[in-house]
DNA sequence: TTTAATTCCTAGTATTTTTATCGGAATAAC
DNA sequence: GTTATTCCGATAAAAATACTAGGAATTAAA
């Protein structure tokens, strides 16, 4: 039950851009700065979350990302879903397109791991960005 | 967010034995066999859990494999720490030893985590093997 | 109009993890 | 002693992950 690494440094980038919302466009380079994360890695990270509409990039000098809704409006879930895709413990109980179990046996199972997911689900959408901004800010010393 | 097969192939396997408690061991083979696995990696499977204390191997003609403990006592938290290690959705939430994420910046994203791990495993740690065969033995379509 | 800062794009690659496969030794029932 | 089984260690193939590299396109500002 691992996240890869791009859920975990993708969550931290829009964490960082969600605190310099309605500020001017966060360079990349800054992001990945303060989050000590590889520059290029971290632009493909960036990539994905840009093509699932969750930031917008903004080219030439002075340039940067900047988030594409309000940080209220972007949860947890939206952020991994668009870097590690559907949530599903296994393929059966996808979330979008669940595979099928070809044969209909043992399907227990099934039941398990679909209540893993809503759970999952559950507290992932429950968060949002704003609501970690909230947080950070009562714990300065957790702030960028 | 994914399991890998050993957890899902891994629990199919004791649910398939706690079905069989307190008859004859049951011999891999019939295990692999009735779950459609590879006796080889299934071996290796059954190996972990072994090793992690959740099932008994007896040796010889008309060996097999029997649970340690009542289908009751073992939960679905139990098979998937035998075969997945500690749950953690990234090394610095993980259950036993949280790495130590050794910048304290940015730490409300381990909040988020340490909640993700927790929802995981409440639901987890709630599902007994006992609970699915009960729930087998009502939709008889999904027994074996 | 040049320069510098930046996103955007494509491709490649090294590493790690996962998913097995193989062959045989040890054990025990019959 | 034969057969059915667990047990063990090694290895290999496949997939995913995590990064690296280089450069084209765009834009602000000097």
């Amino acid at each position: 039950m691992r996240l890869s690494t791009r859920g975990h440094y993708g969550l931290k980038a829009m964490f960082d851009l969600a605190l310099y919302y309605g500020k001017t466009p966060v360079p990349l380079k800054a992001v990945a700065g303060r989050q000590k994360l590889s520059e290029h890695y971290l632009e493909q990270l960036l990539a994905m979350l840009r093509r699932a509409g969750l930031v917008k990039g903004v080219r030439g000098a002075r340039g940067g990302y900047i988030l594409s809704r309000q940080p209220a409006e972007i949860t947890v879930g939206d952020v991994i879903r668009a870097l590690e895709g559907p949530i599903a413990p296994v393929y059966c109980v996808n979330e979008e397109e669940p595979g099928d179990c070809d044969e209909a046996d043992y399907c227990i199972i099934r039941t398990v791991w679909a209540r893993v997911r809503d759970s999952i689900a559950e507290v992932m959408d429950s968060i949002s960005l704003a609501d970690m901004c909230r947080d950070a800010s009562k714990n300065p010393d957790k702030l960028i």
